[in-house]
DNA sequence: TGCTAATAATTAGCAGGCTACCTATTTCTC
DNA sequence: GAGAAATAGGTAGCCTGCTAATTATTAGCA
């Protein structure tokens, strides 16, 4: 056995993310976890017109209030600002938000939600947890705070790490 | 508060992915640290000229050993074929892999590793688990250990909705 | 046998992430 | 107050994921 990485699990074939630990492979569980949330949201909600990437912005800002600048939504979302900025072009001309110039700050620009988004943040809002329901419900309450527990701290630890580019 | 989804937390302001639970957004949490995760070992391996999605395939290839055909490969990586044929292109070209006409069935191609790729693999592989070491192991083992098992079933049972398509 | 299904790899083209660079504005420092 | 540094948004272009459609081959069935 000269693979230190590799591993069978459930019938597929794991390999590479090093992240073993007692037989298992934490690292690709997380990630392949991530994938499938994000498609079944995704194909609940495939009939709005909208990718995952748009409404995720969409609602963010309502969130945020529309007072919210678009380093503040990106940094939100958690991607840079050219990929936001690609996203808001798109839902600006379907006509879901509008930007301003800040008066206080004329570099920025505050994005507002137009009145046309709110019922399809109504649908995503149920979207989002009619998947939490389908998919956490009648897991015991205590495993499931352990394990955030657990993925925040690791989560906070890696994103240090990868702060310090090394 | 008219905002079922969001809710802040470590400073950061987080909204979508429903996945609430006791004050918790853990879709969104382990969405976050795959995308850490991933930053994490690219980093480490930032001087080797591949990037992870070509080692990935690599180390795939290493873990199937020499038979293995495309269709292979791309389900254990778990993309699909095009994205695999792209892949292959590249490490074909530099030299890493060679495809060849399977004797048994001519629509197949398996792929082999060519010598050049074995100082590299190894690289990898340490890499892999360099990062394990400094993300978890200071983790109690049994934290991990239930962790994974509730995304294991939280993982599986998205795959399976999202494989009945609703 | 011969026609139809299914399967493996590929191509074309779109979506959405990123970095690097640019411009306009503000802030900081002397 | 003037020039340098920092900051917000934007553009260009790459990478890699995807789906849809194509081609070559095999499998299945009447």
């Amino acid at each position: 056995m000269n693979r230190p990485l590799d591993e069978q699990k459930n019938g597929r074939t794991c390999v590479e993310w090093g992240a073993r630990r007692g037989s298992h492979l934490l690292g690709l569980t997380v990630y392949e976890l991530a994938r499938e949330w994000r498609r079944r949201i995704d194909a609940r909600l495939k009939g709005i017109g909208l990718s995952d990437s748009r409404w995720r912005v969409l609602k963010t800002v309502e969130f945020l209030g529309s007072t919210a600048s678009q380093k503040e939504i990106a940094e939100t979302i958690g991607v840079e600002s050219p990929t936001l900025v690609r996203a808001l072009d798109q839902l600006e001309k379907d006509g879901w938000v509008q930007r301003h110039v800040s008066e206080e700050d004329r570099r920025v620009k505050v994005v507002e939600l137009l009145p046309k988004a709110n019922k399809l943040l109504e649908r995503i809002t149920s979207a989002c947890l009619e998947v939490q329901a389908e998919v956490l419900d009648d897991f015991p309450e205590d495993a499931l705070l352990c394990c955030h527990e657990t993925l925040l701290a690791i989560r906070d630890r890696l994103a240090k790490l990868n702060g310090k580019q090394d």
